[in-house]
Formats: C-alpha cells, structure tokens, sequence
DNA sequence: GAGGTGGATGGTAGCGCTACCATGACGCAG
DNA sequence: CTGCGTCATGGTAGCGCTACCATCCACCTC
C-alpha cells in the first residue's frame, strides 16, 4: 500500500519517519541529531540506523522555522573579485566546511546603501552570525547589526568601538611602516598612488602622510589618487599622472599590489630602472609579488587568517564562549625585496 | 496593553500583524506580495501602507517551509580565490542582486566527493536552481543534480550531455587556436606547461596536442604538467624544468595567465627575450595581460558573461519559459599580444 | 518506605508562511 | 430570472521541525 504523501513534501523522508522506524518519538530523533549526549546510546545506535536506512536528511528550512535560528553565516564583502577578499572568503569557507553552517554571500560593491539592503534581507533570515568587511557602517547598519541578534564579526581593520567582535589589523600603521621603509632605503620623494580610495586605503593614506610628515618630506603633489575601481590597467595610468606631476618622484607607495604590478610595468615599458631610479611598495603581498622580476616589496596581510578567526571567534560566541577580547588584531609584515633594494 | 508575543519570535511583526492592520486576511497579504497583479489595487495601496508602517519582512524560513522552494540559488565553484570564478560569481551575483534570490556559496575544491558532499546539503533546502562549474560530475553527483528537482546550469564548459543546462565554452578549442596561432607565428617548439590539471586544463592540453600533432610538431618532452594548485610561483618552476626538459623551446602555450606571468618573469630574470627566444601564451586573459611587459598574448574566456547567462537561463526556467537551445556555447578570442609577436 | 532528585523520553503546540479549497459577488448567456 | 463561469478574498490545514513542559523510572536520602 501507497503511504499517502502529502500534496508538498517531495516524498523525503522526514523526522516522523524515522521516529516511526526506530520506535521512538520524532523529539528523541531531533535531539539524537543535534544533541547526541542527552540521548542513550542504545537509542542513538537504533535512531542512526533509520537514519542510514531512510536517507533521512534534516530539512533546514524547518529547522530555522522551528528554532528561529538558521545555520546560515551571512558574509558581506566590498568585492567578490578582488584577491583580498576572495582569501578572507576562502578562510571563512574552510572553516566552515565541517560545520553544518551554510554561507550566504552578499557583495556590497563598496557602498553603504547596498550594505544596509543586504542586512535587511539577511536579518529576517535569523542567521547564525554576520560576518561584515570593514568597520565604518552606516548609522543605519550599525542599528541593523547590533539588532541582529546574533554575533557579529567585523573583519579586515581594527578599531575602537566594535559593534561586537573585530579581527584585523591596522592599515594606517600598514601604510605608515611601508613608507618608512621606502624612507629608509634613501627613497625621499615618495609618491602615493591609490585607486578605489575606500576607508582602508585612505587610512593607509594617512600612514603615509604620517611618516612623510614625520620626515619632513610630505608634499600633496606626490599623492596620487582615484575612486575609480583598482586595476593593473590603471596602476600604469596613475603612475603616468603621478610622473607628470612630480618628474622628481623617486619612488611609489601603492594603495594595492594591482596598481604596484601596473607600476612595474610601465617602469619596464619606459625603461625606467627598478629600484635605482623608481622605488615601488605594494600592499597585501599577493603571490606573484616575490616572483616578479624585480620582486616587489609589500605589506603582508593576513587575510586567509582573518577569515578563519573571524569564523573561530563567531562560533565561539555561538557556543556561549565569548573571547575574552573582542578585538584581535593579527598584525602585519613588511616584505623587503629587490623593488626598494636601493 | 502589550500584546502576547510567543516565547521564540523575536518580536518582529508577522504577515498576521499586516494582515490585521491593513483589515484583510493573511493570505491577501501574502498574494499582495507575491502575485499583486491578482489583488485589487485597493487592498494592495492598503498592504503596501501596512508592510511599510510596520518595517514588515517575510521571514524567507517560514516561506521556504510552507511553499517546499526557497529562494536561494546554490552556487558551487572548485575554488574561491582562482579569480576565474570570482569574476563567474561576480557575473552570478550581479544578476541576482534586484531578485530575491539569495546566493548559497559552495567550494569543492576541485574534489568530486566534495561536489557529491555539498550537493547532498543543498538538495534538502529545495533551492530554486544550481549552477555548477564544469560538466564532468560523479555519477552520484549527476544523479543528485537530476533529482534535485530545480534547474540547473552546469557552467565554464560546453559538452554533449547536459543534465539540464549549459553555458560556457569549448576549452579544447581555445587550446587549438592558441597553440594554431603559435605556430603561425613561427614557433615551432612549442610546450605546453599546465597545473592543477583539472578537466578543463585537460582539455586544453588535447587541442594543444591536437594543434601539435597536425602541424607534425607534437613531442611528449614538450609538455610539462603538475597537479599542484597553479599560482605565478608555480609557472616560474614549471618553466625551469620545461627548459631544463627541451632546451630548445622557442614558446609555451600557458594552461592559464597565473602560470604565462611565471614564466614571463621568469624570462626577464634569465635575460631571455621575449617574444624573440621564447613567445608566450596565457589562457583566461585576466586584466593584467594587457598591461604587462611585453604584454601578454592570451585566451579571453567570457567569464562574467557565464555568470550572467547562467542566471538568465535558470530564471527563464524557473519562470516556465525553458530556453529553446539547453546548451549555450559563448565563445572565446584570442588576444594577439606582443609575447608573441615575432 | 515516603519523598526527593536527576536523567531519559515523549506529547503538544506552535514557528510564519502558503497550498488548497471554499465563499460570495458580479456579470452574462439563455 | 435562473444557472454558471469568473474574479477577488478568506478560512483551514498543514509544511517539518523544535521549545516547552510533563511524565516516568531508577536511584538515592533520611
């Protein structure tokens, strides 16, 4: 005889099912999935067993109904393709992937309206955690965070006045010791070329305004700047306009390692020789940087690492067992190599 | 008087709190909603008053439950920081972004018990379409796909047997024209250097041999393969030993441009002339091949376009309107570049 | 031996929404 | 004027799960 299936389900198995076939009630079921030691073991074995039988499958949907909580980390990054998050991601995502918490991505393209879009539609969705790029949310956003009810991780940069938890690290000290190394190395009219210009690279800006200041060699005409989106194409453009502007320039802080690589292009194109006449300084420290000829100094950003923290310090709080510091900042290194080898 | 709010909802209004303030029963208010056009514009501009005095949201679990679809489409790519899918994803998520839809990330690392793994995962929430990238799954994995009981596009490649849709492109092909244009160009010792050899790698090593072979140029010393995760460090390795291997190679037919920018550094630290000595040839033709010095001959795969299509096609689908042709072949070109113009 | 305690198990009642099936009003053909 | 489709609206009954509370059964304490 045909069980009677009810006109929706698609004929999965579910909870009753397996209660039915292991002889106990659904609720001993649910909790010898979610909460094994609460449940004897005789019954686990024979709960499993159905389980194994039937294929059974929690439903997820029904559980996030059920429990108003869904096992959904809600991820917002400025850029999908930029290299730098594309790590954070793949750092938040493998240290996930033996969970049963699913990711849900959401990309702001680098503006706060669409920032605060996304958290209104993951808000109602009750997500497990909030993982947000960058700590300068609009008021909006911020309300939206600290409403969400859940942990919040903001990640890539620290700074005062966490919404709730914060890994990264500082970009203007990034800045300022990639600028006195350049300082250093005998570089003494440094450029600063920067495309996109969000919160990070202006606060990498301001470091290195800082240690130029600091030498007294600050002049605004060595700084380069565009909110157009970062790219190679445009490092060589900007390095161009820089060069126009300040023909004595002897070397370049660059906001990235893209603009950095553009820069060292163009440098060969026009036959301008790195490091003597042109010092370059990237930022983030991408692969390629050390294999590039010459290889490229850069500030080295723990960017997988953010990710897995970020994750570790969420699941913590999740679990009941919130850090100690909520803000962990996991620093920076600056790579020296041939491009400021002077 | 406080109004008895149950022990689990946050307090946030529900479609019955609409539903009362706008004097109509729930299910006006969901069919308002979802399908205005069968309210009347009374009731509706009434709703519509409601949803917006009330900051009302739908909570995506309770609808997911009651209606067996949510509205998520689940996304699996090998990897997450190769910028060939970000720039898939990008295409994905830009399409996404002024639906509903939310986008459910999934990373298989190039594993096909990883794919099998995740797609039992997604299956359960009854997402409303899959793409996955490539077209060679486990025969588990393509029964999951088939039984899944949603659209899916299978993306990057184009091949006989679809399991449901396909858009991409033919990689055999574009490994023949680049290899083709090599030859043209007057190289006649050409290798090819890959890694990770995943199939589509594998499949651009066939049009290369194909290429090869019919010119009578084919020799098993020329190619140089590695199943470690490509990245520019790698291509300067790889280099070294394809050289070490056949000293008189005059070019390389690069699996992808992380791989071709080795090797191009790799020539200028050795001093050797390109495209003079050696020409080269990448695959992806990402951003920076243009720019680079000399810039960089390579194969530009519609990538962003991918990501598009796919979701066009999977909401024409999901909308009843099944396109015509199932498999959607978006071609490539090849760049012609100062690499390898000798 | 009465009463207490704690651990294992189960029943019930939702979670917030939508599928399904009325219901009633209206217009129109006969 | 009757009968019947058509359209807008609503009521009811779940979707599959879990929170909450009750129950039951050792096992103990005094």
């Amino acid at each position: 005889m045909i069980k009677p299936r009810s006109r929706r389900g698609g004929g999965r198995p579910t909870i009753a099912d397996v209660a039915r076939k292991a002889g106990v009630g659904a609720i001993t079921v649910s909790r010898a999935l979610r909460e094994p030691e609460r449940v004897s073991e005789d019954l686990r074995r024979q709960i499993q067993a159905a389980v194994d039988e039937l294929g059974y499958l929690p439903d997820p949907n029904a559980r996030a109904l059920a429990s108003a909580r869904a096992e959904v980390f809600g991820v917002l990054v400025p850029s999908l393709t930029n290299s730098v998050f594309a790590e954070v991601l793949r750092g938040i995502y493998d240290s996930l992937s033996d969970s049963s918490f699913r990711i849900q991505l959401g990309n702001t393209h680098y503006s706060g309206l669409e920032e605060e879009r996304l958290l209104q539609v993951f808000g109602p969705q009750r997500p497990a955690a909030l993982i947000v790029a960058g700590i300068d949310q609009t008021p909006t956003s911020r309300r939206l965070l600290e409403t969400a009810g859940c942990p919040v991780v903001q990640v890539m940069e620290t700074g005062p006045d966490p919404v709730d938890m914060m890994v990264g690290f500082s970009h203007f000290d990034g800045g300022r010791a990639a600028t006195e190394h350049m300082i250093e190395m005998g570089y003494h009219r440094v450029g600063f070329i920067g495309a996109r210009m969000d919160p990070r690279s202006q606060r990498r800006l301001a470091g290195y305004r800082a240690a130029m200041e600091a030498a007294g060699l600050f002049d605004a005409r060595l700084v380069t700047t565009t909110p157009v989106p970062s790219s190679v194409t445009l490092g060589r453009e900007l390095f161009r306009d820089a060069l126009a502007k300040a023909p004595t320039l002897d070397g370049v802080f660059c906001n990235n390692d893209d603009i950095a690589l553009g820069v060292l292009f163009e440098c060969h194109r026009a036959s301008i020789a790195v490091p003597k006449t042109i010092g370059i300084t990237g930022f983030n420290d991408l692969d390629m940087m050390e294999v590039a000829f010459p290889s490229v100094t850069s500030v080295r950003t723990p960017r997988y690492e953010i990710g897995r923290r970020s994750v570790a310090m969420a699941l913590a709080a999740i679990a009941g067992k919130r850090p100690q510091e909520p803000v962990v900042d996991l620093g920076f290194e600056l790579k020296r190599r041939e491009s400021t080898a002077r």
